[in-house]
DNA sequence: TACACGAAGGCACCACCTCC
DNA sequence: GGAGGTGGTGCCTTCGTGTA
C-alpha cells in the first residue's frame, strides 16, 4: 500500500466525501496514541494511522499517470495523502493550536494537480485532519477533519507566507572539517568589509546589539584566533528547544568580551551578533535554518555602510548530536556559503493560523466534520 | 497589558540516488 | 533490486514583536 497514497484521485468528484471520512475515522477516538516526544516522529505516526485507518475501505479511484500533472516543482506543498487530498496534524498541548500550512496558499485557487480533462485540484480542495491528542492520558480525543474555507470563516484569514532559508551541510564536507588538522574551515572576509575589519583585538565599548563601527569589526582571522579555535571541544548546555542557539552566542559573547545578560540574549535580530555582523548557528542534522535572511540572496542588512547578507559572517558550530560537545567550526562570510554547502533551492514558506486549544476541546469523543 | 501574528528553531521522515 | 547514503521537506513547539 506505500505510495499508493501519493497518487492523485482519478478526479475531483472521486473525492471521498468529508462526512464519510470522519466517520471512517471515529474508530480511532478513544485509542491509546503514545507520544514519543520527538514531534516529526508523532506527525509521521498520525498520518500513517490515519492511512491506515482509511485503507480499510475503497480509496478514490487512483488517476493513471499519463491522466494529470503535478503542478507545483517537486510536488512541494502537495498534500501528504494525496488521493484523498488531506493533510494530517496533531494538535497536542498550549493554549492555541499555531496551524502551518507549508508551501501553498490556503484557501486560494492555486493549482496543485491538472488533469488533462480540463478539470484540477486546488488548494481549496485540501482536507484539514487534525487528531487531538491528550498527552497525559495517551489518547486520541478527537478526530476534527476542516476545510480551509471554514478555518478562515471561523477563526480568520491565515497569516500572509513567511519564508525560511535553509542549508544543506552534507556529512561528507562535515567529515572533511572533523579531520582537517584545525577543525575550523574559515574563509576571508568580503571585500567591502576590508576597510571596516581590524585584525587587532580591543575589548568592545559597545553593546553587541548596537550597530558595527568602523574599524571595529573583528576580522574573520581574528575571530577565528578569539573564538573558532577556543570553542571546538567545549560542550553546549541546553535544555529545550532555542535554548541551544544562545547557549552558543553565550559562549561566543564571552570569548569576545561582551556583556552577555539575558535581555541582550534574548535580542532576536539578524545578525544575532550585530555589533560584530556576526550570525551564530548551531548544526548538528544536515539542515541549517537560516530563518527569513539568506546569503543565497543580497539583501542589505546595514544601510549606512551598504552592507549585506553577503557580508555578515557565520560562524556555525558542528556538534556531536549525542554529547552537545563542539566537534568543528565554519566561519565564513555568507557571499562563501554556498560554495561550500547546497541552499535549498525555492525558499520554503508557511502560512500559520491560531486556532483556540478550547475549539478542539469543544468536540472530545467525537469525529467530525466543519461542526457548526 | 494582552493578544495575535509572524518568526525562530529543531530535526525526523522520506524520496531519490548510488552502488554493489 | 535492495541497502545505504544524501538531499530536502515540512511538522511541531515556542518565542518575539507589533498593535489595540
Amino acid at each position: 500500500m506505500k505510495g499508493e497514497y501519493k497518487i492523485p484521485p482519478k478526479s475531483v468528484s472521486n473525492l471521498t466525501n468529508p462526512k464519510v471520512l470522519a466517520d471512517r475515522l471515529k474508530e480511532l477516538v478513544g485509542v491509546k496514541f503514545i507520544l514519543s516526544g520527538k514531534t516529526r516522529t508523532d506527525g509521521s505516526n498520525a498520518r500513517k494511522l490515519i492511512e491506515k485507518t482509511l485503507g480499510k475501505y475503497d480509496l478514490p479511484e487512483k488517476c493513471p499517470k499519463c491522466e494529470y500533472e503535478v503542478v507545483p516543482p517537486r510536488g512541494k506543498g502537495i498534500p501528504k495523502i494525496t488521493r484523498e487530498f488531506i493533510d494530517t496534524y496533531i494538535v497536542t498541548t498550549g493554549k492555541s493550536y499555531n496551524l502551518q500550512v507549508w508551501n501553498r496558499i490556503p484557501a486560494s485557487k492555486t493549482l496543485l494537480i491538472k488533469y488533462e480533462s480540463g478539470k484540477s485540484l486546488y488548494c481549496n480542495d485540501v482536507r484539514f485532519v487534525f487528531v487531538r491528542i491528550i498527552p497525559s492520558k495517551k489518547v486520541i480525543a478527537s478526530i476534527i477533519i476542516l476545510t480551509d474555507d471554514y478555518i478562515e470563516t471561523k477563526f480568520g484569514k491565515f497569516g500572509k507566507p513567511t519564508f525560511k532559508h535553509q542549508l544543506l551541510i552534507s556529512s561528507k564536507v562535515r567529515e572533511k572539517i572533523y579531520k582537517s588538522e584545525t577543525r575550523v574551515l574559515s574563509y576571508d572576509d568580503t571585500k567591502k568589509l576590508s576597510y571596516l575589519i581590524t585584525h587587532k583585538y580591543k575589548p568592545p565599548n559597545l553593546p553587541m546589539v548596537q550597530e558595527p563601527e568602523f574599524e571595529k569589526l573583528y576580522s574573520i582571522e581574528l575571530l577565528n584566533e578569539m573564538v573558532a579555535k577556543k570553542l571546538i571541544g567545549q560542550k553546549l548546555y541546553f535544555g529545550a528547544t532555542k535554548n541551544r542557539g544562545q547557549a552558543l552566542e553565550r559562549l561566543v559573547l564571552n570569548l569576545l568580551g561582551y556583556e552577555t545578560n539575558k535581555k541582550s540574549l534574548l535580542y532576536g535580530a539578524f545578525p544575532d551578533i550585530r555589533n560584530q555582523l556576526l550570525e551564530v548557528k548551531v548544526q548538528d542534522s544536515p539542515t541549517v535554518d537560516l530563518g527569513k535572511f539568506s546569503p543565497e540572496v543580497e539583501e542589505i542588512v546595514i544601510e549606512e555602510n551598504n552592507l549585506t547578507t553577503f557580508d555578515v559572517r557565520y560562524l556555525i558550530a558542528l556538534t556531536n548530536e549525542k554529547t552537545g560537545i563542539i566537534e568543528g567550526i565554519i566561519l565564513a562570510p555568507g557571499e562563501k556559503l554556498g560554495d561550500a554547502f547546497s541552499y535549498v533551492s525555492d525558499k520554503s514558506y508557511k502560512c500559520q493560523r491560531a486556532i483556540p486549544m478550547n475549539y478542539f476541546e469543544k468536540y472530545a469523543g467525537l469525529s467530525i466534520f466543519n461542526p457548526d
